[in-house]
DNA sequence: GGGTATTTGTCCGTATGTATT
DNA sequence: AAATACATACGGACAAATACC
């Protein structure tokens, strides 16, 4: 009829931290203290522990001790644009710093990296979105992305390599594209673009993904990945900008029709 | 210098993962003789199975062994409505059973169970959203939602009160509303949605969640949790509908200007 | 249905390593 | 350098779930 010894551990742990009197950011006994407090062995605390650290309550600092989790107030990106205004869609930010306001009043600092540019072989996946053939050559731009410090989103965009061809050079520049690259795709080939596809879901990080962001190694911070497919005004892709960013510090708006400005979605429930 | 044995384990068995060697489905050797084959004790060749199966990889199931994850064939839900036809957006689904066909050609059976109605008090969200009062009454109406017999979401509408003594009583059936619920408050209140704000984020499910949708107790399936608030031509809120479905089998389209008709996203990477 | 073998789940005690203060 | 706290690893015992005869 019981539930395991280490889950009834955990779940009066966790009733502790719901009812706010194990506050964020405080301390929990010692692995050992527990140990007595509970009547069981160090590892079966340790079980119970490991399952709070699933579940994202915890976090364990070795030489430290174990804390309760302070949230981390998200950042909140809008995917639609304003249709009066048209759909430029780039999400892209000029690599350096840049300023503005977060909902709270408190400044936000947005830094990208360059661009780091390679010509690659289109994978199946690009292939599909970009409708081109597989394994041919295409245009790769990556940059990284932080906040006030914070790793928060990976970025890479492909194009076709007829682009450059065609006389869009400046897409093989491991420079920022002052206009953004839509614009100057725009003003090089006449290509407009008209309208994008984006395409969300969420899987575990990449090895790499982890590292840049800071995320723990056993995958329980998952990433979105979000697809972005531009068309002009044939219906024919343009670009596709593949996004990811950590779930546990970034949330996304979507506005359909017409909807009043921005009141802060705030209250993160 | 060296990484502990158990992630050495992990990263072995998932090399041969990812080379297919193992290909999902299949068993893994049990945990004795990975024992042997190894060198190690038990309980760190379960070390790395945790670790493994954290990441998603694979699966146990007592009495029988562990197994390299099936990935799920995932749903495909399209936030944004054709602004031609106009924000109807209503995600809604009679209850009961509807078939369509998958982007694969399989059939998918929809079934959405009778929405449980609910009078509650406005929780500070509810209230922010609605911009209502808190502790005011709204109406809760509640549905569970499969597909091919797999739970695959859980919605909750709330409205204010005040809808149902201006006169949409039906807003208290526990019952279908066959036109949608828009439509009907456009019929009785004259109350037109004009657009739809969503705001995603992703976190860890609550108890009743993971027990709807089986999800392991551990927490590392996440849910997107999407709250619509919809509004009307005055850019008052009239509906705020909180959907949560698990990450593991729900992807989202989001489309945004001119886009061509959706060719299936599949290539799921 | 019952019994048995197999396989994973839980729990214990202990020893040693590593990170932090 | 020493003390503290978590991390890794081992070995053993029994329970619980499943499959098979």
């Amino acid at each position: 009829m019981a539930s395991p010894m280490y889950r009834q551990i955990a779940e009066d742990l966790r009733a502790q931290i719901d009812a706010g009197t194990l506050e964020p950011g405080r301390q929990l006994q010692t692995e050992l203290e527990l140990r007595e407090r509970y009547g069981a062995s160090r590892n079966t605390v340790r079980d119970a522990i490991k399952l709070l650290t699933a579940l994202g309550l915890v976090e364990t600092k070795p030489g430290q001790g174990t804390f309760v989790v302070r949230k981390i107030d998200p950042h909140v990106t809008t995917l639609t644009t304003n249709p009066k205004t048209g759909p430029g869609g780039d999400i892209t930010q000029d690599s350096g710093a840049a300023r503005s306001l977060s909902d709270t009043g408190k400044p936000k600092v947005v830094f990208s990296t360059d661009p780091q540019v390679e010509i690659q072989k289109a994978t199946t996946l690009i292939a599909n979105a970009l409708q081109i053939a597989e394994g041919s050559q295409v245009i790769s731009r990556h940059q990284k992305r932080s906040i006030n410090r914070t790793p928060w989103a990976m970025q890479t965009s492909f194009y076709p390599m007829g682009f450059v061809l065609k006389g869009a050079d400046k897409l093989l520049l491991a420079d920022d594209i002052g206009v953004g690259t839509v614009q100057y795709l725009a003003d090089t080939l006449g290509l407009r673009q008209v309208g994008y596809r984006d395409w969300i879901s969420v899987r575990t990080p990449e090895v790499t993904e982890a590292t840049f962001f800071s995320l723990p190694p056993d995958g329980r911070v998952n990433v979105f990945e979000i697809l972005r497919t531009g068309f002009d005004q044939t219906g024919t892709p343009i670009r596709l900008t593949i996004t990811v960013y950590p779930t546990d510090r970034n949330q996304f708006i979507v506005n359909v029709g017409d909807v009043p400005e921005t009141l802060s979605p705030d209250e993160q429930q």
